[in-house]
RNA sequence: GGUCACGUGGCCGAGUGGUUAGGCAGUGGUCUGCAACACCAUCUACGGCGGUUCGAAUCCGUCCGUGACCUCCA
């Protein structure tokens, strides 16, 4: 196994990852709220996590990959008067919550396949795990890092910050955030301002609500990926994934929670993904200014100027590193589609290959930049740059200008299937692969005999016609030295 | 206000003490009956000002600008 460095955001380093029981690893990551249709920002943690886990899988491991769906707790708007998200959707559109979550989870994974992201190996949720909940604030409870009041329960942060350190993941201290926190409104149960809700009573009117030793109510914002992660994968296991946004106080409050709950330290190495930007600003949900994954699949919004396959989409998020913004712009998508086609294109070429006597070039070594790349903190974006110097080559070797030998070509198609597909995740247009399946290609074999031998009588007006009435059918021909080759366009 | 990032050529986006990132767009060529595709060549660069150094876009300081988190958010 190579060594693989990834930048943990405990120590804000880059580690040589050792997993704690190779050659298993488990993995967390930090799933949707299902409350609304997954936007562009969402493609970003499904696609990055599913390049981690496909390349841990590739060097060797055995990744069990959990992300859970969140379909219960968090709260809309500020303080105690808030309403459950999935509860306000299931009221606004008369449903049941479950009916909402159900819909969502649906179009969620639609979405995610579309990706090509592969299905975790489990993906739980928090309204099925209500008892291991309940049963981790009874830990809490008895560690004494929580108080209950009038049948809430919630964490008891400074008391917690006295033997361990409440704000190492996110950089803060206790003190600093005492006097940045907004004061409380009046009759607020909480001791502190940083404390935190473990187990919430329920108003009458709410919907989801679970019996428990404090009161009929619900689990708090952050219990479940701590109570989840821990059933799944143990107290302590490998990579804990999720937006940056979530740093605090989501993952501030998971590590407390577990820490709590067992003394054990939860996550070896924290991972984040940086958010995309629409015009330098953070898309997201409450700003109002996201575009939705199906949006950008049908090009139905009016900032899109055309729609973008998912593969354009995946390419577009792969081209920036993963702890980077990355700016959203029609431009930028745009970019990514013919830079992917580029790479289809020299795929295809490479399949027609004919071996030489010896090779001109050195394969060898920009496939060892491709795997250096990814074992330097996942980055893509460079193991993609020395994809395009790949193509180069076989661009040039189609036109005789490089010659490879039987050998490079064998590692060459081989290699460049394996971080294309089986790695980055990428697929091929549809229409290219299904091409030789159906006696399409024979038909098209013939039209292009039949234009070929127009050309050579020098009937420029039926080789033109050919040309032109398949390229209104999206076929396009390509003429090259050996002869015409098409493709969908 | 606190904490933390970032500022790269027309656009997106890597990298980093001395060597071409890459993609898209542009320009010139090759190919073609004309094209498209493809290929070759080529042009725009590291926010301002200081400092360290033989040498900095890369390290340090400072100023300016942008953003994220501090409230649910991927």
């Amino acid at each position: 196994m190579r060594d693989l460095y990834i930048k943990n955001t405990l120590t804000r380093k880059k580690e040589l990852f050792k997993p704690l029981n190779a050659p298993l690893v488990g993995m967390y990551v930090c799933g949707p709220t299902v409350y609304g249709d997954a936007h562009l920002g969402h493609a970003r943690p499904g696609i990055v996590f599913d390049v981690m886990r496909r390349y841990l899988s590739y060097s060797g491991y055995k990744v069990r990959f959990v992300r859970n769906i969140t379909d219960v707790g968090h709260l809309v708007g500020d303080g105690d008067q808030g309403e459950d998200k999935i509860q306000k959707k299931a009221k606004l559109e008369k449903l049941e919550p479950m009916e909402v979550v159900q819909h969502y989870t649906l179009r969620y994974h639609q979405n995610m396949d579309a990706l090509n992201c592969l299905p975790p190996s489990i993906e739980p949720c928090a309204s099925g795990h209500i008892t291991e909940q309940i049963q981790m604030i009874e830990k809490i409870l008895q560690a004494g890092y929580a108080y209950e009041v009038n049948g809430s329960v919630y964490f008891d942060v400074p008391k917690y910050n006295t033997h361990h350190h409440y704000g190492k993941l996110s950089g803060r201290k206790i003190e600093d955030l005492l006097e940045q926190t907004r004061s409380l409104e009046g009759g607020d149960e909480k001791r502190h301002p940083t404390d935190f809700a473990l187990w919430k009573k329920a108003a009458k009117e709410h919907l989801m609500h679970w019996p428990s030793p404090w009161s009929e109510g619900f689990p708090g914002w952050h219990l479940e990926c701590s109570v989840m992660s821990t059933k799944y994968l143990g107290e302590h296991f490998d990579i804990h994934g999720g937006g940056m946004d979530l740093l605090f106080p989501h993952h501030e409050c998971e590590i407390a929670q577990s820490v709590g709950a067992s003394g054990k330290e939860p996550v070896k190495y924290w991972v984040h993904n940086n958010m995309i930007t629409i015009n330098g600003q953070k898309m997201g949900k409450s700003l109002g200014n996201f575009i939705t994954l199906d949006e950008l699949f049908e090009g139905n919004h009016k900032l899109l100027e055309q729609a973008y396959s998912p593969m354009t989409i995946r390419f577009f998020i792969l081209g920036a590193h993963y702890s980077s913004t990355l700016d959203f712009s029609n431009e930028a998508l745009l970019a990514a589609q013919k830079g992917f086609e580029r790479l289809v294109n020299g795929y295809s070429v490479l399949q027609n290959l004919k071996a030489s006597e010896n090779s001109s070039v050195e394969i060898k070594p920009i496939l060892d930049k491709c795997f250096a790349a990814l074992d330097d903190d996942f980055n893509t974006p460079i193991c993609i740059a020395e994809l395009f110097g790949l193509v180069k080559i076989i661009q040039n070797a189609s036109r005789n200008n490089a010659q490879l030998s039987l050998a490079d070509l064998k590692l060459l198609k081989h290699n460049f299937d394996v971080i294309l597909f089986e790695i980055l995740g990428l697929e091929l247009p549809k229409d290219s692969k299904d091409k030789s399946a159906s006696n399409q290609d024979d038909l098209m074999q013939l039209i292009i005999e039949l234009r070929k031998n127009a050309k050579e009588n020098k009937d420029y007006a039926t080789s033109d016609l050919i040309r032109d009435k398949l390229s209104e059918l999206s076929i396009q021909l390509k003429d090259s030295r050996d002869g015409t080759t098409w493709e969908k366009t």
